[in-house]
DNA sequence: CTGAAAGCGCTTACAG
DNA sequence: CTGAAAGCGCTTACAG
């Protein structure tokens, strides 16, 4: 798509901007008085502050923000660093911390570290390096917490928490919600479920994995109703393991997966192995996304706010900015089980 | 979640950093000679260099990148403007710029718009104020993209064009993928065709409109055998429009969305409707989103590989930087239409 | 109410 | 090979 008249020149990028002594210079007025008018705070007469504002406006001033931080010893800029932007539940994460950073007048930095722990601590650099306000993360060990908040930098801690004594957090219980969610396939009449999970060393993973085993236990099942399957947390290969797990005689009635990843892998193997969900095989998951109500039947899942915990994140950080010394704290969302299609008695043998 | 050892106390957001200065002192050099060994330009003895990055070491220290940047009037930071982060096609665009930023070493600061052109302006100031080294954004007007050119900072506009001859591009080739998947429409031998689109001002909508029409009239088909729905970009409302057009008595017997929230639309309407895909409605759509190959019949599509969009664009960015002198160009990405299951010849009459 | 001066943390010619 | 000085663009006590 060619542009019709040709192709201009491109304004250099080295092309200099107006600096705020340009402005000065044309309103007549010294540095001082015109950053006094541009900033509003301290003295400057209405006629010279409109002259000032003129001189800005027919320059195309725009202040350098960078230069001002520096003086400042602030930024209204806060870095934010999601494990996988692939995983939608992190999207969500993403949109409603970057939704709520616009509200209050803040610039996001986004980095997603592909699952990496090393990646996390290259942003984490970065983030101080750059001088942020504060830094939200989905932390993947307590190195990334740790060496932010010893460079004098806020951080919340979201989904998961590793450094709960020396930074802010929000979560959801992870705990009570596997627990309902599971405890609703023992009522169903299931002996034999699977739990599919990726982890267990993070708060996530081993609370899901607790509550579930709590389930299991006051049904009064023995431990090996319980069967834990662990699987990297990427489609193909979760799929892999589960079509494995489905094709074993004993295999379970009913699975529990542990996040939207899995829940998709799962869902993926019972179609190519053509078992019918709910009647040969029951599915409930952990997060809320799109394709759970497109399937059929729509899927039963624990609906974490990703949007809303991206928010009070945000509002988290917000606080604590405002009220430094106050005591570390955690915010726990409520998560709720949405009952839809998938889950129903297992099979008569 | 509380911490079992109580509350620590969180280190002042306030706590001064480490400083190059003080890193000198420890080192028991001169401020130039520590810049000079920190950042391996400029003559500097080995044994310094090493006495130098010890005490930087030691004192954790992190230089300050606004300082630096401000100094050297560059940054290795490029800001970002999607549409809307809830839909998964700027995901995926967001995605693939984030990596690619990453192996280049720039930050990313991102922004969405929420679908509006006042949040674009804005983001694009704030930009321009960050002093950001260049943009790529998914423009709704040439506004922006002509301000932040303006202040010498290059653009890159991606998925659609509003300042081509200011600016660099990274597109698909709209109107070909659209001729392409609305002709195997007219193949299959219908002959009332319905195109369920958002707006015809960007080159996106108007590209997809001339293909579709192109398909159209080249078929040999009366003009009205294309008939054009306009609704606002969200599902719901969407869905609305969607389930009156398909209640008509003479209802098109395919449909081609213009984009995944707009398929989504259509195929929650044939659902609640108990329409039949393909058997008495054909679907075909833009995007190549995950819940498209998971209902059934999977979705035919044309799938534009956004991550790829996304590092294009990064890749266009960089190599403007190094060569500002450079004509605008375009970088036009293959589009393909993805045939699965949701098309089929009509309905006997 | 206004302006001259210092300084945020860094880098970089320039002298030595 | 090293250090003193200037300066990036801004803000902010401080004098006047």
């Amino acid at each position: 798509m060619a542009d019709p008249a040709g192709p201009e020149p491109i304004p250099a990028p080295g092309k200099p901007r107006a600096t705020i002594k340009e402005v000065a210079a044309r309103a007549g007025v010294s540095l001082s008085t015109a950053s006094r008018a541009l900033t509003g705070r301290g003295y400057v007469s209405a006629a010279v502050r409109e002259r000032v504002k003129k001189a800005a406006t027919s320059l195309a001033y725009v202040p350098d923000d960078t230069a001002r931080n520096l003086r400042q010893r602030v930024s209204r800029v806060f870095g934010v660093a999601v494990s996988d932007l692939r995983d939608p539940f992190y999207v969500d994460l993403a949109a409603g911390i970057s939704q709520q950073c616009r509200r209050n007048n803040y610039a996001m930095m986004l980095a997603d570290g592909g699952g990496l722990e090393q990646r996390e601590l290259e942003a984490a650099e970065t983030f101080v390096s750059l001088r942020v306000a504060g830094v939200i993360l989905t932390p993947m060990s307590k190195n990334a917490s740790e060496f932010i908040v010893n460079h004098g930098v806020p951080v919340v801690e979201v989904d998961r928490q590793f450094a709960s004594g020396s930074c802010d957090g929000v979560v959801v219980d992870n705990r009570r919600a596997a627990y309902d969610v599971t405890h609703a396939l023992t009522e169903l009449g299931h002996r034999r479920i699977g739990l599919v999970i990726d982890e267990f060393t993070w708060t996530t993973g081993r609370d899901r994995l607790y509550g579930f085993r709590q389930a299991i236990a006051e049904a009064g099942l023995p431990e090996n109703a319980g069967v834990v399957i662990t699987s990297r947390l990427d489609v193909p290969s979760a799929q892999h393991t589960i079509v494995k797990l489905l094709s074993r005689r004993d295999r379970p009635t009913a699975i529990f997966a542990a996040n939207n990843l899995l829940a998709e892998a799962v869902w993926r193997a019972a179609e190519t192995m053509k078992l019918q969900i709910p009647d040969e095989l029951s599915l409930v998951c952990f997060d809320d996304v799109r394709w759970m109500t497109m399937v059929r039947p729509a899927i039963t899942t624990v609906a974490q706010d990703a949007v809303a915990m991206g928010e009070t994140a945000v509002d988290t950080l917000l606080q604590r900015i405002r009220r430094p010394a106050r005591p570390a704290y955690t915010v726990v969302l409520n998560a709720t089980v949405v009952e839809r299609g998938s889950s129903a008695p297992p099979p008569a043998r």
